[in-house]
This record gives C-alpha cells, sequence and structure tokens, in this order.
RNA sequence: GGAGUGGUAGUUCAGUUGGUUAGAACGCCGGCCUGUCACGCCGGAGGUCGCGGGUUCGAGUCCCGUCCACUCCGCCA
C-alpha cells in the first residue's frame, strides 16, 4: 500500500499511529545525526524526521535525498518536541517518525525551483507538469474542478440536462476565423470547430429538451491574449419558454453558488443593471469598473458653443462632449499626460483635453484652452464636476460612441495610475442589457450582428428594424459583468422562421447562402420551435478572477502560448506527406522542416 | 498588421559616463553539523551578456537590423 494518509491529513489525534505516506521531497534539511525532510502531495507537506536510532538505513538513505525525489515512507506520528511546532504548517503540530522508506522515483535537477516564482514563462509552459506542481497551480486547478463542480450541481437541481454537442461541425461565415478539420471520406470538405454549441443548443430547444447546459470546448482562431486562448471552456445554457428575467435569476443563482462553493463569499443575490445606453453613458464601456467613480459628465449642453472649437465642433456634427474628474489628481506629471494623450490618440481620439484645477480661481488652472471658456462656462463646469483645488479634468469630444468610448479607457487609466483599486477584493457584479442589435462595419460596408445573427430584437424595436433603422434596434441581449470584466452573455433567440430569415437578410446573406448554411435550423423552425433564451459563461475567466489571476494561463492545465504553440509537446506540428495526401490535402506553407511539406 | 516592455549563470536579478578577470541571491556539487522548517557553517563548479552587423584603441553598455516572449490596440458574431 502506498499511503494510508495524505500529506495534509495528519494532525495531532493521530499521535501513535503508525501511517504511511508517499509523496515528492520538497524540501530537505539535513543536519548531519537528524535529518527532516517534508513530504508533499497535492494536499500539502508533513514533516518527516529521520533518526538513526529509529531506523539505521532509513537515516543512512535519507541523507541521499534531493528535491523531487519520490518517496513513501511508513513511520509513526509524533507530537513535536517543545518549541518546534510550525504554525506555518497545518500539520505543524506533529511529524512522522520515518521507520521505512523506499525511494520509488529519483528525480533529475528541476530546471526551476519550484518555491520561486518564475518570470520566464516559456520555461513553464515547456515543463507544465513541473510547474502544476507548484501549490498555487495545484490549488488554481482544484478550484477549477470546484466551480465546475458547482456548476453542474446547481444546474442539475433547477432541472437542466447536460447534454454534448459535436466538436466536429461546421463552418459559418460571422463570427470569428474557425479551425478547420479536413474530412478524409469526403474529399475536400472540411469540419468547423466550433467556436460556441450555439446552433446545437437552439435545436435542442427544437427538439423539446427545455433546459439544457453543457461545459463545453470552443475554438476560435484569432490572436491571444491574456485572457484569450484558441480553445476554451464555456458554461453554455438554454432554455425553453423562458423570459430574460428569468436567465438572469438563473446566472445569479449560479455564480452565488460558484463563489460560495470555491471561495466561501456570499455574493448579491440579484445584481444592478444598466442598459447599454447607461453603461456607456456613465463609464464609456459596455463592461464597467464600478468600484472606483470618476463617472463620465455630460457637458454636451454646456460646451455647444464653446469658442474652443474641439468641443463646438463636436457637437455642431451632433457629437458630445464627455468629461471626468480625476479627483485630486491636478499634480499629474507631464509624462503621465502625453502617456494619456497617447492612450486617447489610439482610441481614436485626436488628442486630450485637460484642466489641472490647481486652486479655487481659474487664473490658476493649467489648461491649454481655458482662457478661451466665458465665465458660464466655467461655472458649469465647477457645478457638473464638482471642481475642488487639485481636481484633474479631461475630456473628450466626439461622436457619442467614439467620445464615451475613449474617455472610458482614460477613466481606466487614471484608475490604474492612481492605483484606485489597489488591493480591493469587492466582487461588483453587474447585468448590461438591451445591447444594439446591429452594428455597422465601415470596412465592409455592411451590419453585423453586435451579439450573433440568433439573437431577438426587442419587439417594441421591431418597427424600426422593419424599417431599416438598424442603428437603433435594441437586442434583448444581455452580458454578465464582475469588476469590469465580461464574464457571460447571452440573449432570448429569435424562434421564428421569418423573423430569423429577415435577420438574415438585413445583415446581408443571401438567400443561397441562407439556404446552404443555415437550411437545418430554418427548417426546425418550421416545425414548431419554443421561444428560448440563454447564455454562455467564459469559464476560464471566471475561474481566474475567483483564483485572483490576471490570466486564464494560470488556470488551464495545458495552455498554448501567444502564437498558439503547446511548448511542452511542441504542437501545432508538421505532418507527413502521407497524411496529407489522405486528407486530399496541399500544403502552401513554406516548411522549413520536413514534414508539413510536399 | 501596429505599439510598448523585456531577453546577462540552472532560476530571479544587479551591472554607473563605453574601460582591468561580468557580480549577488537561490539552486547545484563536495565537506561539517542530532531539532530544523527560507536550517546553519566551510569550500567549489557554473556565462555564446538572445542572434547578426556597425561605431570605437576598447561594447553587456552606443547605433542599425533581426529573433523570441509577454502586455495592449486591431481582431475576437
Amino acid at each position: 500500500m502506498y499511503r494510508t494518509h495524505h500529506c495534509n491529513e495528519i494532525r495531532k489525534e493521530h499521535i501513535g499511529e503508525v501511517v504511511t505516506l508517499s509523496g515528492w521531497v520538497n524540501s530537505t534539511r539535513d543536519h548531519g545525526g537528524v535529518i527532516f525532510i517534508d513530504l508533499r502531495d497535492r494536499e500539502g507537506l508533513t514533516q518527516a524526521v529521520f533518526r538513526p536510532e529509529e531506523s539505521q538505513e532509513a537515516a543512512k538513505l535519507s541523507h541521499t535525498l534531493r528535491h523531487e525525489d519520490v518517496l513513501r515512507i511508513e513511520g509513526r506520528v509524533a507530537d513535536r518536541l517543545e518549541g518546534t511546532a510550525n504554525d506555518k504548517l497545518e500539520t505543524g503540530d506533529v511529524e512522522v517518525v520515518v521507520q521505512k522508506v523506499d525511494v520509488i522515483s529519483r528525480s533529475e535537477v528541476l530546471p526551476f525551483q519550484l518555491d520561486k516564482e518564475l518570470s520566464n514563462e516559456d520555461l513553464r509552459l515547456k515543463h507544465r507538469y513541473l510547474d502544476l506542481r507548484r501549490p498555487r497551480m495545484a490549488r488554481n486547478l482544484q478550484m477549477r474542478h470546484r466551480v465546475a463542480k458547482a456548476t453542474r450541481d446547481f444546474l442539475d437541481e433547477q432541472g437542466y440536462l447536460e447534454i454534448e454537442t459535436p466538436v466536429l461541425s461546421k463552418s459559418t461565415p460571422e463570427g470569428a476565423r474557425d479551425f478547420l478539420v479536413p474530412s478524409r471520406l469526403n474529399p475536400g470538405k472540411f469540419y468547423a470547430l466550433p467556436q460556441a454549441p450555439q446552433q446545437y443548443k437552439q435545436l435542442l430547444q427544437v427538439a423539446g429538451v427545455d433546459k439544457y447546459f453543457q461545459i463545453a470546448r470552443c475554438f476560435r482562431d484569432e490572436d491571444l491574449r491574456a485572457d484569450r486562448q484558441p480553445e476554451f471552456t464555456q458554461v453554455d445554457i438554454e432554455a425553453s419558454f423562458v423570459e430574460q428575467d428569468q436567465i438572469l435569476a438563473l446566472v445569479e443563482g449560479l455564480l452565488g453558488r460558484c463563489f460560495k462553493e470555491a471561495l466561501g463569499r456570499d455574493i448579491p443575490a440579484s445584481f444592478d443593471r444598466l442598459t447599454y445606453r447607461e453603461a456607456m453613458d456613465r463609464y464609456g464601456s459596455d463592461k464597467p469598473e464600478r468600484r472606483f467613480g470618476m463617472e463620465l459628465i455630460d457637458l454636451t449642453e454646456e460646451l455647444k458653443e464653446c469658442e474652443f472649437r474641439v468641443f463646438s465642433g463636436a457637437v455642431s456634427k451632433g457629437g458630445a462632449v464627455k468629461a471626468i474628474n480625476a479627483k485630486g489628481f491636478a499634480d499629474i506629471s507631464t509624462g503621465q499626460i502625453d502617456k494619456l494623450t497617447k492612450l486617447a490618440q489610439e482610441a481614436g481620439a485626436k488628442g486630450l483635453a485637460y484642466i489641472q484645477a490647481r486652486d479655487v480661481d481659474r487664473s490658476t488652472w493649467r489648461s491649454p484652452f481655458v482662457k478661451r471658456m466665458t465665465d458660464a462656462e466655467i461655472e458649469a463646469l465647477r457645478t457638473k464636476l464638482e471642481i475642488e483645488p487639485g481636481d484633474l479634468i479631461l475630456f473628450a469630444a466626439d461622436q457619442w460612441a467614439e467620445a464615451c468610448d475613449v474617455l472610458g479607457r482614460i477613466r481606466l487609466a487614471v484608475g490604474e495610475l492612481r492605483g484606485l483599486l489597489a488591493g480591493n477584493t469587492d466582487l461588483d457584479f453587474l447585468w448590461v442589457t438591451d445591447f444594439p442589435l446591429l452594428g455597422y462595419n465601415e470596412e465592409e460596408d455592411k451590419w453585423n450582428a453586435v451579439h450573433h445573427p440568433f439573437t431577438r430584437p426587442k419587439a417594441e424595436d421591431m418597427e424600426k428594424l422593419e424599417a431599416g433603422d438598424f442603428a437603433n434596434v435594441r437586442a434583448e441581449a444581455y452580458d454578465v459583468v464582475l469588476n469590469g470584466n465580461e464574464i457571460g452573455g447571452g440573449s432570448i433567440r429569435i424562434h421564428e422562421q421569418d423573423l430569423q430569415q429577415k435577420m438574415f437578410t438585413a445583415l446581408g446573406v443571401s438567400e443561397e447562402e441562407q439556404a446552404a448554411m443555415f437550411d437545418h435550423i430554418l427548417t426546425a423552425f418550421s416545425f414548431g420551435a419554443p421561444p428560448h433564451g440563454g447564455l454562455a459563461l467564459g469559464f476560464d475567466r471566471l475561474v481566474m478572477l475567483i483564483c485572483g489571476e490576471e490570466s486564464i494561463r494560470e488556470v488551464i492545465a495545458f495552455p498554448k502560448n501567444n502564437k498558439g504553440v503547446d511548448l511542452m509537446s511542441d504542437s501545432p506540428a508538421g505532418v507527413d506527406f502521407k497524411q496529407l495526401r489522405e486528407l486530399y490535402v496541399r500544403s502552401v506553407a513554406k516548411e522549413k522542416k520536413p514534414g508539413g511539406d510536399e
């Protein structure tokens, strides 16, 4: 037998018992006579003591032990000598006096130390099986499991069925780039890996499944980020005969369960709601970070005739002037102003207007344009922005959406610069609702679905859709936001064949393309489709936030790097010409290595 | 596709205005040590300063190019 207990299980009540433990050598402290070894398994550490008077043989062997050797030890649980308890260890009151030791497996010297932070992520990923031995990573994997378990338990209790949908599916024209898989049995044809199980889950509603969920792997062939991997996991949920409020309540309950089980924390039973319009207007973002204030203030009316043309010019073109008050930040350095200005320009603004309000009187205000403002305009600023000595005011003037977006980014950057969230462990959940249904894509000169083409227009905006007033049609769509991160989104769907066709047409999908690509769903809707809706949670991102990590790579066992490469297994890799020939695929890549080449 | 940051020992980093033999900590190897828990003490090994070119009497340091990683923008219905 390898073990009677795990390494974080031994306590005072075990004193006197003979136990067997197996695990890795976490550290050795060799005093010549007595030797201490901390034995580690995924649960924690236990101190093992080797003494010649207890076992000559074991003590002799213990001198040869090195980090990460794998041992099986047998010994007597003993109270620690007076004054030698270690309150940093959960098992620190006791130790195992070793009578017998088997060295199961020796370890070479590791390429990195497990007890030190490592900035070289390449190295961690290359030896991921070692990286995962570190307590922080082991904890993250356990946390991920707990959140998945809580999700399954909760949704099961609510009557949801877990159903798997195909990974080999079909490419669709809109949305992210697909990963393609050639079909050997169907020469020249390709499967696509799903970006989401969207159509299958809706077809399951037509099938009468009623309440479906899946912890689904999804694939998108786009550029990667700290919170984006080419394959990732969604908690995918869909239900029939539901309205928006019921989906929101379900997800509030689900998140409540997840945070309770994983962190023991209680979160609000229901979350605040903001419309997309409000969120943009007040925070300049559709995923507002509300844990600090500094809300966007509208000054369109007050500054519409301002002599400073940046403001009045934007208003005369139908735009807006927005501002934020960075309280007490008038002492900002020129370098920091430059940094913010650059950020504004990257976001599409021409520049960043600002006022450093050093004292009460406007003559002390430092700003490129303040002298061109009237007393009435200054008074309006003072009142609406509640300007006090020491404040920094930042402006954006453009079309409403652009001005909000730019200032929203500036707001977050200022929050970061000022450390407004340092040490903040609050959890701020909210819903953003009433998203626009369609967004205009200038490059392609066409309207795209903001969410996806199956999203239901709001009933009261249906006329606008009919009339072609696409910009002002709102959707029955909602996102759940946690601390400025979008952790999920969903919608009530279209369940009528004719409305779905209209939607495709609005998106510029021809009747032929509709027939070729969406026939299954359009036909399905003709056979009695229930009203339905749902949501998908970004599982990796959720677990990341629960674990307090800043990258989803920290909560995925074997993630890929920024180039989509798995450094451990070295995938993707070239394949034999023979394999390609079987798949009727010719490589056009300029391969340096033989393998992927013709 | 674009911007930023970084790349020096196995690891984390320091390295001044361009100047002798490129350092520290941890790790590793050898020795000592019977109550440590970041054990301690003594000794030792370990370097293509990412790569290529240039400037210079002399380059880790300055210049140009390039590669790699990460972060962000674009992109991600």
